[in-house]
DNA sequence: CGGGCTATTGCAACCTGTTGCAGTAGCAAG
DNA sequence: CTTGCTACTGCAACAGGTTGCAATAGCCCG
């Protein structure tokens, strides 16, 4: 048996930060904070659901969704949408980015920071306001699928 | 009773242009251009599945979909997702815009012209991407809201 | 270690959309 | 006006999420 069952960086402490604002540590938290330390980048919200049925059938959705949304109060994802408007989460931190999305090919990017930061600007400067970019998802199309329906 | 039905504007010749394309029309999708030639700015896909079963109650979701997907390729309506990844459709055309959404109060704000060409602007030098930004909801915290939470 | 408060769970019903399929009905042609 | 092709419709089932509520079970305290 290994001893204290210890989670890769950002979730070493967590089940410690739930106690401290009065939440709770379950079974079924544990699964889903596994399952998102296993995981890098992004995921779907069904995606996520179907890893937590591997390792605990019993997974019902409505748990696995509002667990999410404690963690996302505290810090450890964020959620976004995809192109068609499904759920995506983003496991934290510092991979804090939007997406590109090409509707004729379908491919997705990341947003890279000299266009982040260009929108995160355009809207600071003139409206004031704070843009999330990590909720976002731009659509439209790749350079080569606009080069090749001008052809 | 009145002559030829006239729709406003852009709706003027649809039934036309429906048939030119052999495309058929059929009382069903009589209703969703009515309602949508009575509708200004953007709608929910529920509101305006609503507004349809108002006219005929016999209004069946699927058919106002797929008649939605038929609109856009006529380059009628362009739907698009909101902050909560909802559908949501904009009665072109001219009005092509994206939307700010804040998530702290829940408003919303139509992306100005200098924002949208920057965002537009700053992806198509850089990665050649033509951004269709009528599809996108950004979100983040407005000016007054990231105020209040600073202090 | 046992009790009690109350955060969570599991369930069931609902919401917004999507999809496959068989039957219906536009519409163009004769 | 009738016919026939095939684009639609309506239905039923499904997918991804959300919500209200009663029962359960963490966790803090004595």
């Amino acid at each position: 048996m290994s001893p204290v069952e210890s989670l890769p960086e950002p979730w070493a402490g967590v089940r410690d930060r739930f106690r401290h604002r009065g939440l709770r540590w379950t079974p079924q938290r544990r699964t889903v904070v596994e399952v998102l330390a296993a995981t890098d980048g992004h995921v779907t919200g069904a995606e996520l659901l179907s890893r937590c049925r591997d390792r605990d059938p019993q997974t019902i959705p409505s748990t696995v969704y509002r667990t999410l949304d404690v963690l996302e109060e505290l810090g450890l994802v964020r959620h976004g949408h995809g192109a068609d408007g499904r759920e995506e989460f983003h496991v934290s931190p510092g991979a804090e980015h939007g997406h590109l999305y090409c509707a004729d090919c379908g491919q997705t990017w990341e947003i890279r920071t000299p266009q982040a930061d260009a929108i995160v600007g355009a809207f600071r400067k003139a409206d004031g306001f704070e843009v999330d970019l990590s909720h976002v998802t731009v659509v439209g199309r790749c350079a080569d699928c606009a080069g090749a329906a001008g052809e």
